[in-house]
RNA sequence: CGGGGCGUAGCGCAGUCUGGUUAGCGCGCCUGCUUUGGGAGCAGGAGGUCGCGAGUUCGAAUCUCGCCGCCCCGACCA
């Protein structure tokens, strides 16, 4: 087992997720620090994710646009939070042209192409989309404006991560505008459901939608909310924002309308955005050391064939009975693969596919023939069962069902048993006293940065939301904050962050 | 930005301390034959600016100095 060359997760999680995502081809490291190379079967997963999630936009009134990834710098001095938030990871473009070095081999930068005014790679795209929306909004029958853009971002991070955090990644950030408070209100929560629901019915990771502290909160928002998951070293991971933005950048770029009494108002703005994050929650998520666990909604391959035979003759007939069901179960709609490389022996061929994470495998040889039969082999569980070819696609149908189900409850099932519900300061900071993640406590919390900082230095335990709904009953009682005594109306989720 | 580790074939490593044949090994790759129900075998073959730059030396992967890069762990962030 170690000679496939995935450092166990109880050895070191971190390394195996390195190891799992190179490994299962999802990513390769660039040649520059903090980015990566989405290899094909990382991006047939994003592919899947957006085609989902694009549907789900456009269903709710959204259309997709895209901005310009280069923004002016003076655009960012506008909004006060926002600059704060991101100046101190911008990659920023200060000149047009190379030249050959006169001292020698190579190319370096024209001193005289310098730019009049620097460009900012977009960290993310408020501000020159409020530029922009500002010349396209002067009445209330411009809005509301309903804008999605699937992109690609940069943000200097100074430690970077294969999927959770890299320098430059891929997103989608919606931004829209609204003519009244209620209704940015509600488009952010509609965005918030949109992500709940992707999370745990595509993904099969149990989410917990929330409002984020005034601390946690996007620079530039009046509130955030997001949706918060545990992967398997009980570390929180967040996997989606929606952010109200209020009349921040409205009034930061001036774009007011003329409401139906001919009064001026500013807008009120919303934006939200998952990230190609989202592949590392899914690894994190399910995998186990043998490889990828993927969601049959999102698996790249559902279904793969492995036909055996010695001879010639066998191995066209096991070929051939592939290629009959796989195309079945294509015009139903599953994604199949008929694995048909002739020097990789069948071993070898389970444990790639295992790795690569197919939800369920197709063994079809000599024996299989004779008795009308084949073999299905479940990914997550690593069962086989026998099943007669007449009933396969049926049963393989079942099997993927199944699958997305107990993905599901395994990943609530370690959420729920990894929660616990703390009142006391000592049994808090004991609780988070472990290396790596400690699971999620909830607790009360008096309301302040301050006490939420404190907690924050001597556990490294964050508040990750203040939950939307109770996760049991009783959550949103008072109570007395964990670390200062004083009253606090409910639960928060603190929990070790990725 | 602090701490640690590493840079030698596509990948993983040995060799470096103690300088000295033509720089090795495993995996992978190419060719051929035999193989195929849990990572096949044999034979042959291709593949190297030893991270970069100076220096010491008759001679440097190995010693000295400088530089660069990457990974991991902390502080900050989707």
């Amino acid at each position: 087992m170690s000679d496939l060359g995935i450092t166990p997760r109880s050895i070191n999680y971190a390394d195996w997720y390195n190891d799992l995502v190179l490994k299962a081809k999802l990513a390769d490291y660039s040649p520059v620090r903090g980015c990566m190379v989405i290899r094909p079967h990382g991006y047939a997963i994003w592919e899947l994710m957006q085609r989902a999630l694009d549907d789900m936009f456009k269903a709710t009134g959204h259309v997709n646009a895209c901005f310009p990834l280069l923004i002016p710098k003076s655009f960012f001095s506008r909004e006060a939070a926002h600059v704060e938030g991101f100046a101190k990871e911008c990659a920023i473009v200060t000149h047009y042209r190379l030249m050959n070095d006169p001292n020698g081999e190579g190319v370096v930068v024209d001193p005289e192409a310098k730019l009049e005014e620097e460009l900012i790679i977009r960290p993310t795209s408020e501000t020159i989309i409020w530029n922009t929306y500002k010349d396209w909004i002067q009445s209330y029958r411009d809005l509301p404006i309903l804008i999605n853009q699937w992109a690609n971002v940069m943000r200097w991070e100074r430690r970077t991560r294969l999927f959770l955090r890299t320098a430059e990644f891929l997103w989608q950030e919606g931004h829209t505008a609204h003519a009244t408070n209620e209704e940015a209100e509600q488009e952010a929560l509609t965005i918030l459901e949109i992500y709940r629901s992707f999370c745990e019915e595509w993904m099969c990771v149990p989410a917990i939608a929330g409002l984020k502290t005034e601390n946690e909160k996007f620079a530039g928002a009046h509130h955030s909310y997001c949706i918060e998951a545990m992967v398997q070293d009980l570390r929180a991971i967040q996997a989606g924002t929606s952010h109200h933005l209020g009349q921040n950048f409205a009034k930061a770029f001036d774009v007011k309308f003329q409401n139906a009494n001919g009064e001026l108002e500013y807008v009120y703005a919303t934006s939200w955005g998952v990230s190609t994050r989202l592949i590392g929650t899914l690894v994190m998520a399910h995998s186990d050391d043998k490889g990828l666990v993927l969601p049959p909604k999102l698996a790249p391959i559902q279904v793969v064939f492995v036909p055996m035979g010695r001879d010639e003759q066998t191995r066209e007939k096991t070929f051939a009975l592939s290629d009959k069901i796989a195309a079945e179960l294509s015009e139903a709609g599953l994604r199949c693969k008929v694995d048909k490389r002739e020097k990789e022996s069948p071993g070898f061929k389970f444990n790639d596919w295992e790795l690569q994470g197919a939800c369920v495998r197709v063994e079809i040889g000599p024996r299989d023939l004779e008795a009308g039969t084949c073999v299905l082999a479940v990914r997550d569980t690593g069962e086989k069962q026998t099943v007669q070819i007449a009933h396969a696609c049926t049963q393989i149908r079942t099997l993927l069902e199944e699958t997305g189900q107990r993905l599901f409850k395994k990943a609530l099932e370690l959420r729920e048993s990894n929660t616990q519900r703390i009142d006391d300061w000592d049994s808090f900071e004991k609780q988070f006293q472990g290396e790596g993640g400690c699971g999620f406590v909830l607790a009360h919390w008096d309301g302040t940065t301050e006490t939420e900082q404190t907690i924050a230095e001597k556990t490294k335990a964050t508040i990750r939301c203040i939950p939307l709904k109770p996760l049991e009953a009783g959550d949103n009682q008072p109570g007395r904050c964990v670390l200062t005594g004083k009253p606090s109306e409910q639960r928060v989720v603190f929990a070790k962050a990725y």
